[in-house]
DNA sequence: GGCATATAGTTAGTTATGCAACTAATTTCA
DNA sequence: TGAAATTAGTTGCATAACTAACTATATGCC
């Protein structure tokens, strides 16, 4: 077995690579192709606040697996666009409370079924098993690395 | 079945997200360990010249899955760091063939050992069916989408 | 109370990505 | 042959990521 070196190099691609790229890359090919000047990073972030309104900084943080400042920039980015404001925490002055505007709670349903759209014209042929093994695995290798 | 409209939009944050993120940042923290000062996008670009030398941009642009300004910049920094050459062809004068150096040949053993010790921890309790099942769902993902 | 420590968020610098527009070389085909 | 179309690569601009260093506020503990 000759390059068998390569084989387990080869799994980092896959987890990390062509797919991952290419559903990234169609769904914020939809949001643009709708009008939505919105990119995908700026989209997960609303996409917790949807689920849970006036969060903290930090709590996206965690919620959305990115560093501190990546999400300093994408509140900036998304304050910019008067989708969010931040609102100065009573209780601890430290803490900025994000909190979605009307124009974001309008992006609601239609980003979300662009978003489920796309996931279903990439899981053409792929069965509910396949998908719930993929989640277990990802979900497994997400608890081994932290 | 009250927020059923999250669920695909949800499967999008399962093929990018919390996982391969994980397992690029310990592939990355592994490397700086070990004192490479190489990215993990350098050494995705080194890992398609390790099983072919002298590749073209274009080439590397597809087995890679980037676009051609991405390899572009790819390659600048890998030339400044002496890890590879870009030399004109001699039968087609648009074309660069990027050529490794020795130091990058020396990168090799120890750069795969890492991301196969890397990818080893990180499928602790999954099995090869379930990788092969991983495997095949993304090679559909991504010829659905292309 | 007051100092050490921890936590929340920002800023600066480097690398990477995507898109659009560009140059240079090659190929097509009328 | 020579103009049009294609291909290879580069550059500019915007967004996003990670690291390290920073400010401000809060908490713990003596």
């Amino acid at each position: 077995m000759p390059n068998n070196q390569f084989r387990r190099g080869e799994l980092y691609s896959v987890i990390n690579g062509m797919a991952s790229t290419a559903v990234a890359r169609r769904l914020q090919k939809n949001f643009r192709q709708a009008g939505l000047e919105i990119t995908i990073e700026q989209w997960s972030v609303l996409y917790h606040l949807w689920k849970e309104d006036c969060l903290s900084q930090q709590e996206l943080c965690n919620r959305t697996f990115r560093d501190k400042p990546s999400i300093t920039r994408l509140i900036d980015n998304l304050e910019k666009q008067k989708l969010v404001k931040r609102i100065a925490s009573k209780t601890d002055r430290r803490i900025n409370l994000v909190s979605l505007t009307d124009a974001a709670k309008e992006l609601q349903d239609q980003t979300i079924a662009l978003a489920n759209q796309t996931m279903n014209e990439a899981l053409i042929g792929v069965n509910k098993e396949e998908i719930e093994t993929v989640k277990q695995v990802f979900q497994k290798v997400y608890d081994n690395l932290t």
